[in-house]
DNA sequence: GATCGGTGTATGGTCTGACCATATTTGGTC
DNA sequence: GACCAAATATGGTCAGACCATACACCGATC
């Protein structure tokens, strides 16, 4: 139960609202009661309530929005990507985290979804998705742009492997480490090796060859982010 | 940035706290200024100030305490896997995400962290709380008290390979799947064949036998959470 | 001098009530 | 029917008060 069972008031508001989503099967797009209504049916305050709020909105469950109408209030949402990018480039600044593990675990991410993006039939979405960003990296003219359609492209490979829980890992780390690979491209000097690498990768998970496509991201991330780096 | 810039006040009161962590260097165990305090040196309301406390909690980075003397008021602290179960939960209570999920990326994790821990050298803090834990599993009543010495078990072998963005992940993934680990003892009957999962695991691991350890975890995973689950 | 106990005080936790900004809804006017 | 203005519901913010807690301080006692 962690911090959604305790003594303070805005935890047991929170305790509350938890109940309502499991009991009474509210699922994402719903709207949860406004501040005071909910305020004055728990009988606390409305500051417990937006407290409460404050931590459902930090772990991307809700989102809030003033006015009036369908789209104000708190509603469910589901963007767990926005929770673990605050979570990791807060643990980065405190060091309580290294750049080195980031990059171990998204190539842990990318080695399995590689192989089972390989292993599964076609996706025509995600596979589109890979094929775009190809030709949008061929076609970029700075580092950012180019980083921009590289996370697009890994993050297409991820989603195609099928488990979102992953594809919302990945995405933090994507996020997390896009400036560092922007400052990584602008030391290559060129993006040859890593196209090579990433269409490598590409055929390797079209033409349905497990081993081979890890073997691809793993030199994709030997080139990319080298072991020598902090 | 995310949810650390906006508009809000609470969200210009995270984005300095963040700035004076990371620039003034602050680490873990240091105190930040009380909500008054800060509140008068932000020219905002001490609710704004509170609000931005509750989202640092959320995320992990700080403890609140009342009271008076040194362990009083917020101290950075490190503790993801709250954050990171809290959210599991969540999700799971949302439906945006299936136990099946859970597992596999539990699986991805104890076989990559089981093949580094094959590899490098021996951890006598990792490796006696994996051994403690066997024996713990060995002398187990009841599918409770098992599951939980299972848990400790597979957190030690993760931790042995040394990511700590994995070993948080992993206390998460493993407090979301307690409950599911006790039902599946309950119907297995017997904790026996589990047990000769756990010592393969072991020896490949104190051995020196990566491939051993992958495909040893790769059973144990098969029999511990077969596909038919929901 | 050391110990014990009461008082002071800083801290987070909560509540109340007010006001503002925004976006929709409502209703009146042309 | 179209358009514009007022009413309203919503979150966002603020100020100020009070409570519970846990340590700090200081005096009395041994």
């Amino acid at each position: 139960m962690s911090k959604l069972t305790g003594s303070r008031t805005f935890e047991q508001v929170l305790a509350e609202i938890e109940r309502r989503i499991t009991r009474s099967g509210l699922t994402v797009g719903d709207r949860l009661p406004g501040e005071r209504q909910l305020a004055e049916e728990l009988q606390v305050s409305r500051s417990s309530v937006r407290e409460a709020f404050r931590v459902l909105e930090t772990l991307g469950l809700v989102e809030c929005q003033v006015g009036r109408g369908p789209n104000a209030g708190a509603i469910l949402t589901y963007d767990p990507d926005g929770t673990l990018t605050d979570l990791l480039r807060l643990n980065l600044g405190l060091s309580s985290l290294t750049m080195r593990e980031v990059i171990d675990t998204r190539l842990m991410i990318e080695q399995w979804s590689a192989a089972q993006a390989a292993r599964i039939p076609h996706d025509t979405d995600s596979t589109q998705a890979m094929a775009a960003a190809l030709t949008a990296m061929d076609n970029a003219t700075t580092p950012e742009d180019f980083v921009h359609h590289d996370m697009a492209f890994h993050i297409a490979l991820t989603d195609r492997a099928g488990n979102t829980l992953n594809s919302a890992i990945m995405r933090a780390l994507s996020n997390t480490l896009r400036q560092y690979a922007v400052e990584a491209v602008h030391r290559l000097g060129h993006t040859t090796d890593l196209q090579t690498d990433h269409r490598l990768i590409h055929t390797a998970i079209t033409t349905g060859a497990p081993a081979d496509a890890v073997t691809a991201v793993t030199e994709h991330f030997a080139r990319a982010y080298p072991p020598i780096t902090h």
